[in-house]
DNA sequence: AAGTCGGGGTA
DNA sequence: TACCCAGACTT
């Protein structure tokens, strides 16, 4: 849950997903809708699936026992260099670094070191140099300590030198550059907007929603059917062949704008009328009042949700 | 190496 | 706006 996720965030998701899946056989007897609906608002779902997938996998090949070797934890989906480090030191007490962006951003800053630390290479090279000051006990409180180091201490902007207890020892701090480091490479090109028009669809207290295809951003989550705006065709023609559904425009709803880390999502909401004798497709399914709370579904349609259903 | 994948807090 | 967060995976 923490991978490029504040510690705040997760905390309320940490106590209801233990809450709900206590041990690692109950996370693997779940179903994915569960896993994912219990995530819901969190963020890169494939964690989610990853995590599960793993509760699985540690049941069929380990007998429900967690692996105590890098090589297998590392090799379990979803767990990276980082995790794997984390979970030998602080779990197991063994001596691996957990190189996460607070620690490249202390050892940068330590070492002096100005590489661009979005290159793997570069990330490789902190990682040895963070290797020799591992202690063989209590790794698992090195490892914290370097990353609170970072998350308190060692900020991103405006470190608070003053109190940091590594200052004599810091390049970085000697030099004056603690502002300059770490060197990161930015985006060159702007986010794309994408336009869509989103079909809100009712009959009584159910929703006409989608369950979207796996193949597709937000897959295996619910949504409300949409369509890309911009061609030259008309928005019930694309509904028509997206879906398969005869509609008739209704009323503007309002619209929403959702940024995502790689595009922006500008929904324009309209109400349709569902014409009679519509067969559509097998993805879209009415959704009582009652269980759209517990369906997984994600923040760009919860703000959806919002305009059309206000409190 | 570059692109994909969420969402929110902060300046 | 833009950056960054206790990153991993695919192309």
């Amino acid at each position: 849950m923490l991978q490029q996720t504040r510690v705040d965030t997760v905390i309320g998701y940490y106590h209801r997903f233990l809450q709900r899946f206590p041990s690692i056989a109950a996370l693997a007897e779940a179903k994915e809708e569960e896993v994912l609906s219990l995530w819901q608002g969190l963020g890169y779902y494939s964690r989610a699936r990853n995590l599960h997938r793993a509760a699985r996998l540690i049941t069929d090949r380990y007998g429900g026992q967690f692996p105590h070797t890098y090589e297998e934890v590392r090799s379990l989906p979803g767990i990276g260099d980082y995790t794997a480090g984390a979970i030998l030191s602080i779990a197991f007490d063994q001596p691996y670094a957990a190189v996460d962006g607070n620690v490249l951003r202390v050892i940068t800053r330590l070492t002096g070191l100005e590489k661009d630390i979005t290159r793997p290479e570069t990330k490789k090279e902190l990682s040895q140099m963070v290797r020799p000051m591992i202690p063989l006990a209590h790794s698992g409180d090195f490892s914290q300590g370097l990353m609170e180091l970072g998350a308190l201490v060692c900020l991103p902007l405006e470190p608070l030198c003053d109190q940091c207890p590594v200052q004599s020892l810091c390049t970085a701090y000697a030099t004056g550059r603690q502002n300059e480091l770490p060197v990161r490479k930015k985006r060159d090109k702007p986010l794309k907007t994408i336009f869509y028009r989103v079909a809100v669809i009712q009959d009584q207290d159910c929703l006409l929603l989608e369950h979207r295809r796996k193949e597709t951003l937000l897959g295996q989550m619910w949504g409300f059917p949409l369509v890309e705006e911009g061609s030259a065709r008309s928005l019930e023609s694309l509904f028509w062949e997206k879906y398969g559904l005869k509609i008739k425009l209704g009323k503007n709803l309002g619209r929403v704008t959702h940024i995502f880390t790689h595009q922006v999502w500008q929904m324009d909401i309209s109400s349709y009328l569902l014409l009679p004798g519509t067969a559509f497709a097998s993805t879209l399914h009415w959704i009582p009042e009652e269980e759209q709370k517990n369906l997984a579904i994600p923040t760009a349609f919860r703000k959806v949700l919002q305009v059309i259903k206000p409190g």
